[in-house]
Formats: structure tokens, sequence, C-alpha cells
DNA sequence: GATTGATTGTTCATTGGTGAACTATCGGAC
DNA sequence: GTCCGATAGTTCACCAATGAACAATCAATC
């Protein structure tokens, strides 16, 4: 389940406010991850099969790294992982002989669906945690903090 | 800098929500992680630096652990790598032969000091970029996703 | 005083990330 | 047609975290 243990370096009030944030985000990320252990996927695996199953279609490594904001090393290990489960495989493309296509597996199909029904719960659940009300102002919050 | 990017499963609206928070934590953090990055440091690291240096004493692993809210071996090798930087001391406990205690080292406290005031500043400029409205309401928010 | 159980730190394997270096291939410009 | 720069994937070393297994030590309890 890997948890990412927040670290909250300050104590003073107005700045703690970043790090209560920050844990918060860990607390919620845990709870994803939480509700996908039974289905054996983590965040990052299911990810990559929900890209593969929106796609309908092979995609090429590099065009998965793009879609998940990650360097390329990251998605050939990645695929390794999923390759050793049997929920994704390896093609080469056709038209380019750089390219190493993925796909999703019969079990990878599987596996996504599950998923992402066991992640839609879970975040139901989240969500249903903050009253309408301040979802909206989450929201506001959220895009002051990241712009 | 170790950006931790966000995967974004889902589409739909209000179980968005859920995503767009945790990217917007991996945004806040990176950008704290970057404003470190010119000490050397990284969150992980100045944690431990700002225990000790708040304890004013050497303090035991287990104890760090404690503190971080993490797993021994994870302290382990995080003081490895900060003994290796010359930042902190191993040395033995008196009365407990189990026991091994880290110290600062002037280099340390040095770091400390300058990667405490890089965060304030990174913090401050965050939390400044929330109008005082909308803070309050992501406290709200906060403690009810914690809960 | 010996045994038994908890605690301390380390090591190892695994997950998930980054970035640099490398090979192979592809496309143009010439 | 050839050369040269961009692109694709892999490999490697590193950072950060987890959890299991292990040796050493401590603390009771008998």
């Amino acid at each position: 389940m890997r948890k990412r243990s927040r670290k909250r370096v300050s104590r003073p009030a107005s700045e703690a406010l970043v790090f209560s944030f920050l844990s918060a985000a860990d607390a919620v990320e845990a709870r994803l991850e939480a509700a996908l252990d039974p289905t054996g996927l983590s965040l990052a695996k299911l990810a990559v099969l929900q890209f593969l199953a929106e796609a309908k279609e092979a995609l090429p490594l590099s065009d998965l790294a793009a879609r998940q904001h990650c360097v390329r090393s990251n998605i050939t290990q990645l695929v390794d992982r999923l390759e050793k489960d049997g929920l994704v495989r390896r093609r080469a493309a056709a038209d380019d002989r750089r390219s190493v296509l993925a796909e999703l597996t019969p079990a990878g199909q599987q596996a996504h669906a599950k998923g992402m029904r066991a992640l839609a719960d879970a975040q139901r659940a989240i969500v249903k945690a903050l009253k309408a009300g301040e979802a909206t102002s989450l929201q506001n919050a959220l895009s002051a903090l990241t712009s």
C-alpha cells in the first residue's frame, strides 16, 4: 500500500496550512490505494490500464508516458511489471520499428474493470465526505494553488 | 526534483475533484522541493534535520521514524544519505546498546538553517496565492477530507 | 540467574518515481 | 543517396518509501 508519510516540517499557523494540505492529500491517496488493494492494482498500474482501455487500441510506450506525465523510463518499468502480472502485452509497431506498443490482455481488461469500479466507489465516498458547499470552495482554492 | 506525476485516472465531474486535489498537492510539493533544490536538500532530508535541530540533542533512529511517521528502515537509509552528505553523524547511545543516535554536524546545522529559510519563503508564497477567504474554506474542506 | 518476549537497527526485495547515457531507427536537407 | 538531428525504448544509478526477516540487546518474570 506504500503510504507516503507526510513530514510536516514547520509548526507556525499559516504556513502549516501547506503541510496540512499535503498531509490530507496523502491521506486521500492512501485511501484510494487501499481501495485498490483487493484488486492487486496500484494507482500507477490502473492508470496505464485505463489509458489503454479508453484508447481501445495498443499504444506506444512514449504515448503512455505523455498521458501519465512521466518520463519514458518509468513506463518501461511499469509495463515490465504489468507484463509480469499478465495484464499487458508488448507488441511491435507495424509502421515504426523504434516503437513498442502496449496492449491489454483479457486479464488486463478484467483487472481494469474491477479496478475502476473499486476506484469509483472510493472516490464517491471521499467526495461525499465534503458537504456540497465545501466542495466548490475547495475547487476555487485548488485552482488558486495550481496557478 | 522528483516530480510525483499525478494520474487523473477518471474523467467525470464530481469524482474528478479527488484527482484535482491530488494533482494540486503534487504541484505544491514540487514547488517546495524546487525551492529546496539550491540547498541540495529534499523535504525528507530537511524534515530529519528539523527534528534534530528542534530536539537540540541527538535522537535515536526509531525516534526519528516515529516523528516522521515512517518505518525504521526508511530512516536507516535517509540517515545513510545524510551521513554521506556530512550533515548528520551516527553515535552510540550510552544507556542502550541497541540504540543508535543521530546528531547534526556543524554543516548539518547550517544546511538546516538555509533549508528552513528557503522552505518558509516558498510556503509564504504559496499561502499568499490563496486569498484570505479561500484559505479558511480550504481548511474546512481539509478537515472534512482527513476525518 | 536463565528464559522469554519486546525493541532497535540493518539488510533485502519491491514499488514508483527521476534523469543521464546509450542504441536503434526515422526523416529531412543537402 | 548520405549524413545528421530528433525520437523511441532500454538500462543504469539514484531517491524515497514499504514490509519482511534477522541479529543484538534489553527487560521481566520465574
